[in-house]
DNA sequence: AAGTGGTCTAGACCACGTG
DNA sequence: ACGTGGTCTAGACCACTTT
């Protein structure tokens, strides 16, 4: 005799084959809390906890005080390439946005000196922008760019790929790249821009890209939510 | 007035000033449940959300029905290196550790074929593994090598560095990589063998790894506590 | 044997999103 | 305005770890 799993386990598992027999998928929302617990005959406490559950599988996911959702398929994603989120999305059959939250230039913190190998206090772009697929946020990007030979770049228009438009409008591209990531919870503005939980599981992934001849081109990190995306290298050693 | 905090996260607060005043550090257990609950005067469900909060930012851990512990750091890792975790470990100042759980022979299943390009029920090397640091177990790692080229190697001692057996006994070395991760639940055998509940936050890694004729040599896969790993990638692009 | 974390109940109020 | 998710209380029992 095995000992039964507990009932937020069995419960799950309930949600699950429900989810299935419902045909619901991608984006669709669940019932309410109140329905789904009488319907299966618990309280609210277990059945958030077997929805906690299948929240942290990647199975559902919740928008804050909207309610929980069919997660999405994971966005496949090459960091070591700059070909650009909107033309990802795209090609995996989604749609993508951005936005743009805001713009500056700034003087560089002693951080972003020490990442960069720039001086403390040399002006440096920094753009926050929001990105969606299929009308989902899906992560924040912080952009620290380099203004040396783009100086117009934040007159352009900033909701497609910055890649390109460095490519593009003025002969900029990385040649290498140092790429950090690993999983880390969403709080305070960044969860808030999500749309989700202070503490929600998250995927931190920083770049630091650098041209052919060794300089600094950009600092960026993008705070993910967890079930969004998988990441693909290929490398060669 | 901007609206209070709820007491959760101001609980979340209380305790890493707490932690913090007391000087705990790496591995450190915290008071049992009942005696925090009480100590900041609430109930051990809120005091749970608290601790729960702080396990999603990785500052403490759980063992199972062992009790919270403060964190460790995360370990920097390189996929693309091939110099093997203990070395890793060690160089960043701490003691590895490596138990092989399980070792046999199998016949390729048609994911794996799918996978390596080998045909299904093709003999292939399976290991488990369970790694520590300092004594925390921190990864459950499945490796599926070909057993072309290094036949006697379910023989020798797996406890080490495998790419260390297959270059210095075999002269096997890969050249190349593909590498796919991102944050998964842990569940099942492996949340069992790594101590933590069944989906409880973690990172799935997974390379697939050729020699310098393209010939496929190892597939791997390894699952990570959330808290535990940080990924550092060098890329030429 | 005692103590602990894991689970569960049956309520309640509030603030926010939606209609 | 209403319904919802988010938070919180004050208990309880069980299974497992530790003493």
């Amino acid at each position: 005799m095995g000992k039964s799993a507990p009932m937020y386990l069995q419960l799950r598992q309930q949600l699950v084959d429900w989810i299935r027999e419902k045909n619901l998928t991608s984006q669709d929302k669940l019932p309410a809390e109140r329905i789904l617990a009488s319907k299966f005959t618990t309280t609210r406490v277990t059945l958030r906890q077997a929805l906690a559950q299948l929240e942290a599988e990647g199975v559902i996911f919740r928008s804050n005080r909207r309610g929980w959702f069919v997660t999405p398929d994971r966005l496949s994603y090459d960091p070591s390439k700059d070909i650009g989120f909107n033309v990802y999305v795209q090609q995996q059959g989604s749609i993508p946005r951005t936005e743009t939250i805001s713009k500056e230039l700034i003087l560089a913190p002693r951080w972003l000196a020490d990442k960069s190998g720039l001086e403390v206090n040399t002006p440096i772009f920094h753009f926050v922008r929001r990105r969606y697929v299929d009308e989902r946020a899906l992560l924040i990007e912080h952009n620290y760019i380099n203004p040396e030979g783009c100086a117009g770049l934040m007159a352009l228009n900033t909701d497609d790929s910055l890649w390109q438009l460095l490519r593009d409008q003025y002969s900029l591209q990385p040649a290498s790249r140092n790429i950090e990531m690993y999983p880390q919870a969403l709080v305070d503005d960044t969860a808030d821009l999500l749309g989700v939980n202070t503490g929600s599981a998250g995927l931190y992934l920083q770049r630091i890209s650098y041209d052919d001849v060794g300089r600094f081109l950009e600092f960026d990190h993008e705070y993910w939510l967890h079930d969004a995306l998988k990441l693909v290298v290929n490398v060669k050693g």
